[in-house]
DNA sequence: CAAGGCTCCTGATAGC
DNA sequence: TGCTATCAGGAGCCTT
């Protein structure tokens, strides 16, 4: 559930409270937590302490910490439930606390009323976790090195992207999630952008024009940048920033979860399709479907 | 190689 | 009341 811009709000947070920051300990309560650390618990805790955390880094759904003095990350992805939380050290645990990061006592940059606060990865259904990775010469961890930029990187490169919609023989909303062909974008976004764009989600992608594929880009700036400027988007408390507040952008939404509810832009009942084991809401009057299919 | 399907997991909720 | 089925879904991995 957590998509570029909730991912984003919590990379700011972590920039005031932990970057800079020398982690005195670690706690790994869970090990499904940290199961892309192949080398295990001990050492994931292990080489962890005792470094300082650079400025935190995003790329579309994922974000790493840096240590300062080498040249690995931390890196994290919330999957579906996860949260990155910064708690003082009394609060009591939560029940899916699956990592503690504890500090030093010096703050290194970090905010002054950081002192006191630990780092805690609480995670209910367990789709995420932390990671230590060797960057790549770019910075990257080079686990992720697949991963493509995400539309609000500057570096993003639309005509490679529209490129490779004309060349692949897939829909677009399989393309949207790709994160090798684009980055950040999950169900919600994708189907906020699909709908603005007035596409149905099975249009196949090698029609796409230039201005199809610039007007689709745009709409997903868009919405996620509105997404990005309320704190993000949040269903039930599980989305949330590092102070463990919810974004207010589920107010706004014009598809994603509005099955039955009338479109906003013509009040034809909106529509929920059963689709990779998940669902695609539109409107089955602006969105309509391709002849096919 | 590309495309698409399967699977991991927990808790809320609906239905009987 | 208490059980079961369904849904939420990112991304690595596997099959076709």
């Amino acid at each position: 559930m957590p998509e570029l811009p909730e991912v984003e709000v919590v990379r700011r947070g972590l920039e005031r409270w932990v970057g800079g920051r020398t982690v005195a300990d670690v706690e790994v309560l869970h090990p499904r937590a940290i199961r892309r650390h192949l080398a295990g618990a001990e050492d994931f805790a292990l080489g962890l302490k005792g470094h300082r955390f650079g400025a935190p880094m995003r790329r579309g759904k994922y974000l790493w910490l840096p240590l300062a003095d080498s040249d690995t990350s931390v890196l994290a992805h919330l999957g579906m439930s996860g949260q990155l939380l910064v708690k003082t050290q009394q609060t009591p645990d939560e029940k899916h606390l699956r990592i503690r990061v504890r500090f030093t006592d010096e703050l290194g940059g970090a905010a002054p009323d950081a002192a006191g606060t630990e780092l805690r990865f609480v995670d209910q259904r367990t789709f995420g976790g932390l990671s230590l990775h060797e960057n790549t010469p770019d910075g990257l961890p080079d686990v992720i090195a697949h991963i493509a930029r995400d539309p609000l990187d500057p570096l993003f490169d639309d005509e490679a992207f529209h490129q490779a919609l004309r060349r692949s023989r897939s829909t677009i909303k399989r393309a949207l999630l790709n994160q090798s062909l684009i980055s950040g974008v999950g169900n919600i976004y994708a189907d906020e952008a699909l709908w603005r764009a007035r596409l149905h989600y099975e249009r196949p992608t090698a029609t796409f024009t230039r201005p199809r594929t610039a007007e689709l880009l745009g709409h997903a700036r868009d919405v996620m940048n509105e997404a990005l400027a309320v704190g993000g988007t949040s269903f039930d408390s599980l989305y949330v920033n590092v102070n463990g507040e919810s974004g207010y952008f589920d107010r706004s939404l014009d598809a994603y979860g509005r099955e039955d509810e009338p479109c906003r832009r013509c009040g034809t009942p909106m529509r929920r399709r059963p689709w990779m084991n998940r669902s695609s809401y539109f409107c089955p009057r602006c969105q309509r479907p391709p002849r096919l299919s």
